[in-house]
DNA sequence: TTGTACGCGTTATCAA
DNA sequence: TTGATAACGCGTACAA
């Protein structure tokens, strides 16, 4: 080996075949084969077949650091959610995955675990790689993480619920809504003592539990001491230990509202468990409408909500704007469906 | 504005501070921001102190295009999972977050949706990242997919399954002893007609499966009518239709060993449904150990899984390799735990 | 401990 | 339609 012209060889990386290598091999212009890869239409055909093969011959692999550098602007959408292990996020997440389709776009997702603290330092961390888009949850961020929003190059959208000033763009529905139909719904066919029963407590369940008062007032069957919450996370187990709680407290009490269909098994379970006749003796409605709601025995009523449909016109909203589209409708209600099941059919 | 040296002010990007801007705020020269942000210790304390003000004045972020490009690497970990509706999954994914810390590293994720080509074309999309890590579930990549694993220049951890040999590190536990165990115990229990009820059948699937050949095999079981299977996917409400299917086809089958636990869970509710007695008349087993098994009622036997952990073990191997640490054991094995509840509880 | 020179791989600009 | 050149913002190597 001749080591005078050695040029110091390249620091790192040594190896990976660069855009240079495809274009020398091809015959043709390092940028010619940048734009062969991006925009084929603007290369001759001939060119593009040459370039092609070079590339698969190589097993050149863009470099899409070297790409968001130069284009100041990488191919990534940032997206925030409470909860990972979260099914109703999931499915959210899912949706935005199925809106990517073929586009190279890349999801960067951060857990904030319902903080906001923490969703404004990874907003922080997400703003560090020049992101596409952003999408995060809910209505409610702290003041930096929302000044950090608004000075965001990129569009913003978030998701979930519906508010007052969107940053830029919403997609949603609403919580005291669906919380007060869920509500009134159980007075309507006759139950009186209508429980609520919430964990996590989050902005969007104490939307829900609004809802619910409000139905409750003005029915003139508000009475504070139907109502069990708890900032602890929502599970299953949680969901029958606050019934239990529920009822020593309000032994008449003849129906649960729950902030989520995780609690409503847990208080189904524990109906069953203690011979608690569903629904004649307690009523029971969930929220979300999670798959098992309509398989349970009984079934339960739910809230259904359309999360999937919430990622996919988020990412479909945020692809628009990022193609320069600004659409009239920047706030879209996606709105929720009440499912009545057996758990709330009283034989009254 | 003097406009003689504009300098044609950079085409785009155009407003974002750059480590340059703080170091002329600061009175420092560029490389000593660099270092101050990422190596404090070696930076004197006062700069230290100057600079750190300086970003925040002017809420200066550093590009992680350009320091990937100028490192040649990516502060990334590519993660690769069949499904992120799955909670299984969910969780693991959640296991590694939390093995995140504070370290600044992001993760990419894909969703194969079960799909070795999808899983080998997204591969090469997070290549292109330059990441420091990539973990992916199972061992059964298609050959393209392991050629590039195994081509790739940086840790590589198969999770979830163990198998012969591992491209680089595993960890994960084994479904077919696992499923063999569960098989066992409801034989012991005293059931004779075990049906086996599996949705997705997806190679984990397959290798439990497996598993509850054996054991029904050395027990002098063995019969193929008893089993029921489906490429679709899982749910509870194919959980039912199955062991509707399955019962229709042998009436007298007494006890069933779900693939997971949605399906189990559509085999209770079926059988509260159609007053089956569980455990008496029919037993029941899932897979994975959801938190609702032991709530549910009658509470189900299942087979505790350590999704948490496999992620955060998989993210700590990731990053000791990162460090350059090379452990003796690059295969872990986390095992798994029977539960047994009263499902299969069996009163004779 | 701090700074200078240069290169990382790609794309925007502008000219041919 | 194609190409030469100059950034993009930062980190490495080496010198001070």
């Amino acid at each position: 080996m001749s080591d005078a012209p050695l040029r110091q060889r390249s620091r790192r990386g040594a190896g990976r075949p660069t855009i240079a290598d495809v274009a020398k091999r091809a015959g043709v212009g390092a940028i010619t084969v940048s734009r062969a890869l991006r925009e084929p239409d603007r290369v001759s055909i001939e060119l593009r077949k040459q370039i092609a093969s070079a590339v698969e011959e190589l097993g050149y692999v863009p470099d899409s650091n070297a790409r968001a550098l130069a284009s100041a602007r990488a191919d990534v959408i940032g997206v925030l959610i409470p909860s990972l292990t979260n099914n109703v996020f999931a499915e959210v997440v899912s949706g935005i995955y199925d809106g990517l389709g073929d586009s190279n776009l890349q999801v960067l997702l951060g857990d904030t675990h319902y903080s906001g603290m923490e969703e404004e330092r990874l907003l922080r961390v997400f703003l560090g790689q020049r992101p596409s888009a952003l999408i995060v949850s809910g209505v409610d961020q702290t003041p930096g993480a929302r000044a950090i929003l608004e000075a965001a190059s990129c569009p913003v959208v978030q998701i979930m619920e519906l508010g007052e000033d969107p940053i830029d763009m919403m997609v949603g529905f609403s919580h005291f809504d669906s919380g007060r139909a869920v509500t009134r719904h159980m007075i309507e066919v006759g139950y009186r003592e209508v429980a609520f029963i919430g964990a996590r407590m989050d902005p969007r369940s104490q939307r829900r539990l609004a809802g619910y008062k409000a139905a409750m007032t003005e029915a003139g069957l508000s009475d504070p001491r139907l109502i069990t919450t708890s900032t602890q996370p929502s599970s299953v187990t949680f969901g029958r230990e606050m019934f239990r709680e529920a009822i020593a407290r309000v032994p008449t009490l003849d129906a649960v509202f729950c902030n989520n269909d995780d609690i409503a098994l847990g208080v189904l379970f524990e109906c069953n468990r203690a011979a608690l006749g569903v629904p004649d003796k307690i009523g029971i409605a969930g929220f979300n409408d999670l798959e098992m709601m309509k398989v349970a025995y009984p079934s339960i009523t739910s809230v259904r909500t359309y999360r999937h449909q919430i990622g996919r016109r988020a990412i479909d909203m945020a692809r628009a704007a990022m193609a320069g589209e600004r659409p009239e409708t920047r706030v879209v209600d996606v709105g929720f469906k009440l499912e009545i099941r057996e758990s709330t059919q009283r034989g009254a």
